[in-house]
RNA sequence: GCGCCCAUAGCUCAGCUGGAUAGAGCGAUGGUUUGCGGAACCAUAGGUCGGAGGUUCGAGUCCUCUUGGGCGCACCA
């Protein structure tokens, strides 16, 4: 719609010069915005007052222009308006809504989709928790927001792919294995003390008994190194088994597990490390390996390889992201942590040392969660073992509620999670007020059948009967679902989907307890219904995006 | 000490990248249905946007300083 617009405002200057009432020796950059008030009219601009300077003319005879020209443009437009200072605000006609209305309902479930990101190949890394313990909370509101990044991307015309990359390699794995080691050995019966930097949690006993059971005493007389690499391999691929399983019960899936280990088995960190020596970005001091990550942006120089021979994380993190571009992504977005923005200048520095352009990696960093449950935080900490699992969470609230709560809240902000409110099936769970609206609409579809009022197609369906100011209202909203998709994909903003939804479903609620959709007026009944239709299409393709079912009774 | 994030109504948060009189939900108070779902609706109260300067036609939004909170500053991952 705003595309609309601005395409009527381009033509009005392009007209205005033409005719020398404007100079408009630069073109400038068009910004339609929705007026505050609806009063101000449909769409408004301040463009007037941008140019002022360099017209130097005063905004108010800019605007008087612009809105002659205007006005003449398009038969769309029912009036235009010039408000205090000089904004210039556009009233469309009434058709204008009700066409592009009609166009809504065409394909349902691809209603809110655009080409706007123009199939732009983005890879999308996110939750990758290492495999040391099953998910917490905070993995929750990661994988709540990649997986709605996704869906977003994709609605919005990019090429998204989604990833998981796993940390199968390095000491935490070692300490994985002799933590599961110590515990099989406790189940024998050889208790030697558990050492406080293993893994705490009863996970780690629960793999034990599983090796326990499957293979008795069998590893008892072996040494600790004979047995690691089995230890180490089988507590791993179960973690990884539980992690998949919990995200598949919170409805995320990924395109791609992307092994760290797979990284040296095919000497990309080796190829990556020899590509940075080639061309000078790495030096040797101290028996370690240097990257001049400092010539960067990083604050100093980083380590690649360990005295001791071993490469560090950062070092196969580079390669990965090497690999990423390799593969022809054009865009790489990352979530974060928030506990990992140190690294965040680390890593640019890398991929700007490899000759990459620094804009195609962004980093998401997803602020904490911190849980409340009767007013008390529960901390979280996976080695302490002290922490509350996503599937707990899940199995006490339900996903819909769960997912919802991540996502309601901008990234950048630190998350109270509130159990109890997430549970409560009641008006200040905004979740179900959404979710009731939907279930409401269907309800009134079914009373519509019960009275043969059906449905009508776009083509047989005469929407002229809509003349209500809180029809426009919603109609007006129900019209801007594209734009808030499109928005919030470029700007990875996923909480502003939520809000939409609660401010449309406040207009549909609000409109309900007035109006009433069936009645004896045929031809009303047709168009309300046909209004009703639309809304439903775009709260479910609203909370389909988020990963929240729709459901038709509650 | 250095760096990143946050600060807006009693609480939890929006605020469309600088626009018009700063908005929701919850909580509080008072109301609404002989008709499609009362998990709803309406009304009232509640603010020097942490503080101080600056930039300009115009600042919650941008810049500097400052206060308070969270998180980082490894040859860990």
């Amino acid at each position: 719609m705003k595309k609309f617009v601005r395409k009527l405002i381009k033509s009005a200057l392009n007209n205005a010069k033409n005719d020398g009432d404007l100079e408009l020796s630069i073109m400038p950059e068009i910004v339609v915005e929705k007026p505050k008030e609806e009063k101000f009219g449909d769409f408004s601009t301040s463009l007037a007052m941008g140019l002022a300077k360099s017209e130097r003319r005063k905004p108010y005879e800019i605007a008087e222009i612009l809105s002659r020209h205007l006005q003449c443009n398009d038969d769309n437009i029912d009036s235009v308006a010039i408000a205090g200072p000089g904004f210039l605000n556009i009233t469309m006609r009434r058709s204008f809504f009700l066409e592009r209305l009609l166009k809504a309902a065409e394909q349902p479930d691809r209603y809110g989709s655009s080409n706007a990101g123009q199939g732009k190949k983005v890879l999308l890394e996110f939750v990758s928790a290492n495999p040391t313990g099953p998910l917490h909370v905070g993995h929750g509101r990661g994988a709540a927001v990649g997986d709605m990044l996704g869906r977003l991307l994709d609605k919005a015309g990019y090429n998204v792919s989604t990833e998981y990359y796993i940390n199968d390699v390095g000491n935490q794995m070692n300490t994985l294995g002799r933590s599961t080691w110590a515990r099989y050995l406790e189940l024998q019966g050889r208790e030697n003390g558990f050492p406080s930097d293993y893994y705490q949690g009863d996970y780690i006993k629960d793999i034990a008994r599983d090796i326990h059971e499957q293979h008795g005493s069998e590893f008892l007389h072996k040494t600790e190194d004979e047995v690691l690499p089995f230890f180490r391999e089988y507590s791993l691929n179960s973690i990884l088994d539980g992690i998949k399983e919990d995200l598949a019960k919170f409805g995320v899936s990924f395109d791609q597990w992307f092994s760290e280990k797979k990284l040296y088995d095919h000497q990309l960190v080796e190829t990556a490390v020899n590509w940075l020596r080639k061309e000078k970005y790495i030096y040797d001091k101290d028996g370690a390996v240097w990257l001049k990550s400092s010539d960067f942006n990083d604050e100093k120089d980083r380590v690649l390889i360990k005295q001791s021979g071993e490469k560090t994380y950062f070092c196969s993190d580079i390669a990965y992201h090497k690999n990423k571009i390799d593969r022809g992504f054009e865009w790489i977005v990352d979530l974060w942590g928030a506990d990992h923005h140190g690294y965040v200048p680390r890593m640019k520095s890398a991929l700007q040392a490899m000759g990459y352009d620094e804009n195609v990696f962004k980093v998401m960093l997803i602020q904490f969660v911190s849980l409340k449950r009767d007013g008390d935080k529960v901390s979280m900490s996976t080695r302490s073992g002290e922490f509350e699992t996503l599937a707990d969470v899940i199995k006490e609230v339900g996903v819909d509620a769960t997912r919802f709560f991540f996502l309601m809240r901008s990234s950048d902000t630190h998350l109270d999670f509130d159990l109890e409110l997430a549970k409560k099936a009641s008006a200040d769970n905004p979740v179900f007020y959404i979710q009731y609206a939907h279930a409401r609409i269907c309800s009134i579809f079914r009373t519509a059948t019960k009275q043969g009022i059906k449905l009508r197609d776009a083509v047989d369906v005469d929407l002229s009967p809509l003349k209500n100011e809180e029809e426009f209202i919603m109609i007006k909203k129900i019209l801007s679902f594209t734009e808030i998709i499109e928005k919030s994909a470029e700007l990875l903003e996923v909480h502003r989907v939520p809000f939409y939804l609660q401010d449309l479903v406040g207009t549909f609620h609000r409109y309900y307890s007035r109006n009433r959709i069936v009645s004896d007026d045929h031809d009303l009944s047709f168009a309300r219904l046909f209004l009703m239709n639309c809304l439903r299409i775009t709260i479910c393709n609203g909370l389909s995006v988020m990963g929240v079912s729709s459901p038709e009774r509650m």
